[in-house]
DNA sequence: CGCTGGATGTCGCAG
DNA sequence: CTGCGACGTCCAGCG
């Protein structure tokens, strides 16, 4: 891992375009070709490039004027899409370049598939008398997070967000039912149900005009 | 801006929990609060904090052992919701802080804002006839990108997208046009417009179904 | 490759 | 503050 940190002007070409004029910023290649580059603020690099582009660094300008010496440039290349970075240093504050062995991934917990996990082994905390059929079961919507039956037999399928729910999840919710009820028999009943900590207003209000229902829970105990 | 690598063990306790083993890392420390922690690998940090969270610094531990040294420990907090990260180093490969100016953020060009505007300068890009009215119009929905009346006099709506839309533009766009037949008289007729520069098989089929339709187009011409 | 949906998504804007 | 949607979203998983 490579960081230079110093005054520098980016220059984007691909997806979309950008131009930063030239301010102090830091800069971040790895091994694996991704580039970041960030500034003082923010969680998000001001620009970057993806894993598996191709870093190539030169040396451009002859330093004509006695108080500015050459520009380092990084260019960084991409294809499909094709996508260029340039990064061009008129002054560096450091550099450093870093060994390191693969850092070991962190374990995260209390992602969706956590909440499914707990969906599986306490069917109840849904409802009484669920019981889960398959995970991931395809519809020609998309793939249903839960599937099931209910006490009377129905057909229940469950959308799983591990945060509060928008009208983006009822929304796949409400697709899927809609192409279980087709592909399943036309008078067979099916329910939908939105598995989350809590759900926004309009989420709700949605729900309740889609004949759709809620059950408040948790990726984790608690 | 302060920047540390060496090998350091993380652990994160907020929305989710995450913990890594020991590992080279690289740390990133922001004037304004924003903690990044990379590996060697990828665009996205391995663990991070936002910004507005407040950092701590502390050293722990005497070296008991010969070969061992104290830790850095680089503790990071945040309210609503509260969340914590530490980063506990062993050793450290090297540390800098690098003065800095706030550095002008990029101009970007080919966003959906883009594409909006270019559809306001020139309608009939979307259909001969198309009159805009509105940008951002409210619907119990949600706001619509565009809103306009196509030559018959029927009202439009528009969703627009900088890149190949998914299923879930057509999702909107199918809220959209719902909420404003409620909006309008029962009877008016609503005609509902995906445009992007391109669609999903799935999409396609979806938009069909409810009866919407799609219209090529970029951002930027070409 | 392309499609789909999750993410500690982040970010900006409006109410 | 919450809600909502864009993002050069990234990313894994699957066909």
């Amino acid at each position: 891992m490579v960081t230079v940190s110093g005054r520098c002007a980016v220059t984007y070409r691909g997806r979309a375009s950008s131009d930063a004029p030239a301010g102090t910023r830091h800069l971040l290649l790895k091994p694996d070709g991704t580039v970041l580059i960030h500034d003082r603020e923010g969680h998000r690099p001001v620009n970057w490039q993806p894993p598996g582009s191709d870093v190539d660094c030169r040396v451009v300008g002859d330093g004509d004027r006695p108080d500015e010496g050459p520009d380092l440039v990084v260019e960084s290349r991409r294809r499909s899409p094709d996508e260029r970075l340039e990064v061009r240093f008129s002054s560096i504050h450091y550099a450093a370049s870093l060994p390191g062995d693969p850092a070991p991934s962190p374990e995260v917990v209390g992602t969706e598939s956590d909440l499914k996990e707990r969906v599986l082994e306490r069917p109840e905390l849904v409802e009484s008398g669920f019981r889960p059929l398959a995970t991931e079961r395809e519809t020609r919507a998309g793939a249903v997070d839960v599937y099931g039956t209910d006490d009377e037999g129905r057909a229940v399928v469950l959308e799983l967000k591990r945060r509060r729910a928008g009208t983006d999840a009822v929304g796949q919710l409400d697709r899927y039912v809609s192409a279980l009820r087709r592909d399943l028999h036309a008078e067979a009943e099916v329910r939908g149900i939105l598995v989350a900590p809590s759900a926004t207003e309009r989420a709700s209000a949605l729900l309740e005009e889609e004949g759709l229902e809620f059950v408040a829970l948790k990726p984790r105990s608690g």
